[in-house]
DNA sequence: GTGATCCGCTTCCCTTTTTGCAGCGCTCGG
DNA sequence: CCGAGCGCTGCAAAAAGGGAAGCGGATCAC
């Protein structure tokens, strides 16, 4: 859409910090888009930049402006999906933030799942902790977010909400996995591997044993699930992880930690508040939500439904 | 604002319904906007007017993308109104649509009011019946409404709402008023007069008499409360009014009409569902939810403060 | 210090885009 | 059948935008 090119611009130059370095990503001369955005804060009326000796970088005035232009790209592609969708084109784009418990089974099945029956729609699936999950959705970075333990819920507006209880990750032939519930100081009590601070889960073991007599002291600290999950067949090693993120092979099983000593983890399903989604995040959404449901009804656990 | 000079053309075509017509307006040529429109939905993907012999008109995808554009300009306007406001200007303008009753008295007390603190900010009052100022709303033309028995409340957001009785309109010297509150046959019974159907004071009459022994048969009908509060010294004519937009002067005097025979008007402020307003408007609303409140208190009524 | 470097901004010149003008073909009301 | 009104299209003029080069200033390594 050419009449957004300029505010394009102004976001290349607050994201490179210097008109020359976004002059260059946008492919154009530094002079050229220099005189864009003076120009621009000329009508605008204000300077939406400060000037510093070694680039610009976004006053007040601009991370106001900014957030406008994000909201104003992503609704004329909302807008242009709802056209798209009224002419029986039917196509669109979904962009979720996840966090990493999602991306082996869950979200490539309801992915893919959706795909089939909306074969033009596409995806760009975000993985991130439960933070910059947050991060992206009011950047107009991601449409959805599903995220484990969010952080500041003040732009996040709850769509569907679930708990699950924590799970330990171990080899098979573990002695613990004869057991069908674990207590949390049993397995802490072996080595064990935990996710980095960044991530819900490990939130979650750091309120458990805050104050306690248990300790975590984690062999391993690792930002990758993957990782984690096929470090527990060595070692005799324990990990954590949520049911929506397992599945019991042939060389690893998980078994829960009873919630007297760990709470469930929230698992949640969000987008930034008070904003109208697409056509197709819509409708995935409401696909998810659909899942999520089911899962908790399985789970004899039943979510809450957005309170709309 | 420079980039949005499309979207603006493409709503003036939309409103003149002809390509030439809306070029005049817009000071440039026919040829020249022409091909602005066909570029535009070039690059949009779809057409969005449909080609008449006699002009042009929107289609659905127009439509849709037209409630966008007013957003859009709209939008750009609350963060400059932000922007200026954090440079400490506090200028702003506030757009309000509102029943005629509100227009004698209650508004010019309450704009004068926010004025003499804002003196930066300016005003625009449109005086509308209750369908059309919720109209007005959803085109963008309003940020607020003030208005009598709205009709439509589906993209109507209330943030509040205040009942008032029906007041009967006389002469200081008509005999019914020595009765501190009247019965509506008595006052049906003399010649009457009575605002036009769209207003909400004839709508809550009709219903009042439908289907019961008394009737509605106003010797005048007038679309000018002002017209009516002035014709009552002739005729010794009873007119109808709530008390938002009456005052008792030394020839006209209101009294309440029973709620037993007519239901209490109800008066509601709100803005279009969704929308964040500027902050002028919204500092403006807030102090009209005040006033209105301790009217309402006043009244011995309490009024609902918005769900939010 | 001091030279190297990186920055925003300006000037000159040229390319690209947009505009105005005139005119075409069309539909409709009289 | 004719004139009025419409959307649309060549063509030349005007305006806007972009590229190359350079200025002055601030910072950093040495």
């Amino acid at each position: 859409m050419r009449h957004l090119q300029t505010l394009r611009l102004i976001e290349a130059v607050a994201r490179a910090g210097s008109i020359r370095k976004a002059a260059e990503d946008m492919a154009i001369t530094s002079s050229a888009l220099n005189r864009r955005i003076t120009g621009f804060e000329d009508e605008f009326g204000y300077p939406i930049f400060e000037r510093l000796p070694r680039g610009v970088r976004l006053n007040p005035a601009g991370e106001l402006l900014i957030q406008h232009i994000r909201g104003q790209v992503s609704d004329l592609e909302r807008v242009r999906g709802q056209v798209a969708d009224l002419s029986g084109e039917r196509r669109g784009h979904v962009s979720i933030a996840c966090s990493q418990a999602l991306q082996p089974y869950f979200l490539p099945e309801q992915i893919s799942a959706y795909r089939s029956g909306h074969p033009g729609v596409s995806f760009s699936v975000h993985v991130r902790d439960r933070a910059s999950a947050e991060e992206d959705l009011s950047a107009f970075r991601s449409d959805l977010a599903l995220v484990v333990e969010p952080v500041y819920l003040a732009e996040f507006e709850v769509l569907f909400a679930l708990q699950q209880p924590i799970h330990a990750v171990m080899a098979v032939d573990h002695p613990l996995a004869a057991q069908t519930e674990l207590r949390l100081r049993d397995c802490l009590a072996g080595p064990h591997v935990a996710p980095t601070s960044p991530y819900g889960v490990r939130h979650l073991l750091e309120l458990a044993t805050r104050g306690r007599s248990m300790r975590l002291s984690p062999s391993i600290e690792a930002d990758s699930f993957e990782f984690m999950r096929h470090y527990v067949l060595h070692e005799g090693a324990i990990g954590f992880q949520i049911p929506v993120g397992l599945k019991d092979g042939p060389e690893v099983v998980s078994r829960p930690v009873s919630v007297r000593d760990v709470p469930p983890a929230h698992l949640l399903l969000g987008q930034m508040r008070g904003r109208t989604l697409p056509v197709a995040p819509a409708r995935f959404a409401h696909q998810l939500q659909a899942a999520l449901a089911a899962m908790a009804e399985a789970a004899g656990r039943p979510g809450e439904p957005s309170p709309s």
